[in-house]
DNA sequence: ATACCTATTGAACGACCGTTAGGCTACCGG
DNA sequence: CCGGTAGCCTAACGGTCGTTCAATAGGTAT
């Protein structure tokens, strides 16, 4: 069915890209399940039949934008760690990709992980997996910089689904015209990971009496 | 026009606290705009028209459990920051009291923030005013504790989103049988938030060359 | 028995949903 | 000039949505 139907085609990327572009705005304001078609096409000043030469159907426009989202996500991480020697420098550049990233494509990054639930099942399990593949990456940098004794930490899954909760929280808040430049958050963000996680520090503390 | 509808009434709270808990799971589950009145009406074995005895509007059903929680998460932060002394301590309280809150009451904290956008216009003016209140106290303390000296943090603002949002991904991970209890989370997130604002620690790293 | 109140029901309302079929234009290679 | 096709259109499909309303059954107090 799909050699005939010239349905998410080759060289036109910037009619399905304009599409995807306006339904992540949507889906990232109102949800999934309360952005209706039409409401897409309207804000594309399109008629609503337009959008089905494009894709298949509402499913799929959601698909894509996850699906590349976690590309461009899992993609970055592997460059930004890449780029750096040592698990504690490794991990920092982690941090700092996932904050500005999260920044920057705000409403992308949003709807990746708000929308989740609205995807059919056979799309989420090819989403959950390129999600863990990127956690993934996390948790290997942890349990190496505790290896080579730089990390202090009792719980690697524990830790990383904090680190990544914390992170993942800037898509949340984050204001394009705000107060902070997304380096600006990652670099915090960078400096109390690091902090919390530094082996060279009292962690028995001699101090507080209570909790 | 509440005088003359019997709806919410005073004594009987059983009929309508079923109501909000199978709403709860079914939003939490696939979202406001996701689930029909008719479904939930089915998971409570009624007719949908009988819903609408207990509430006027699906929308209501909403409001009311984001209020509520939010009462009870504003309540329950109060008792435990009371039962603290000292800016470190009762932050930890906070933190514990967050955490455990968020795991044991998962659906209720999932909902509280994720169908923020699903609510009326007045509605969500109601709710933010309650959740910049619990914000407010987190921001309190953190303030508090830097002018005691006892935490170093260069953004308050900042800072209070990041550990929210930390403990608030609780919400979104937590599994009921999974192998950590309420307690043991929030634990280890107590100890790693005091520990990255400790002030008695080296805030400018000497080791690692690069960011 | 009567009157009232609580809780529920079946049936229906108009609006909107995602999706499709088929046709119209404009361009492009021959 | 012509066939093909990319892109968009109008119109409509069956279904589901949130909500309303009159009717009804059971309980309790008078």
């Amino acid at each position: 069915m799909a050699t005939l139907a010239p349905v998410t085609p080759k060289g036109d990327a910037v009619a399905s890209d304009r599409i995807l572009r306006a339904a992540t705005a949507l889906f990232c304001e109102r949800g999934y399940h309360g952005t209706s078609v039409r409401t897409l096409a309207r804000e594309l000043r399109l008629e609503t039949a337009s959008l089905y030469y494009h894709f298949h159907s509402k499913q799929e426009i959601l698909f894509a934008i996850l699906d590349r989202t976690l590309d461009d996500l899992l993609d970055g991480l592997r460059r930004a760690v890449a780029a750096a020697d040592g698990a504690e420098s490794q991990l920092r550049a982690a941090v700092r990709f996932h904050v500005v990233f999260h920044a920057r494509r705000r409403q992308e990054a949003f709807v990746s992980h708000s929308e989740l639930r609205s995807l059919t099942p056979a799309n989420l399990r090819r989403v959950i997996a390129k999600r863990d593949q990127y956690e993934d990456v996390f948790r290997g940098l942890l349990t190496a910089g505790i290896r080579g004794g730089v990390f202090q930490v009792p719980d690697v899954k524990l830790t990383a689904a904090a680190i990544l909760s914390m992170c993942t929280g800037v898509a949340t808040w984050f204001s394009e015209g705000g107060r902070l430049a997304p380096e600006a958050i990652a670099g915090r963000y960078v400096e109390v990971i690091s902090k919390s996680l530094d082996a060279r520090s009292v962690d028995r503390r001699g101090k507080g009496p209570r909790s």
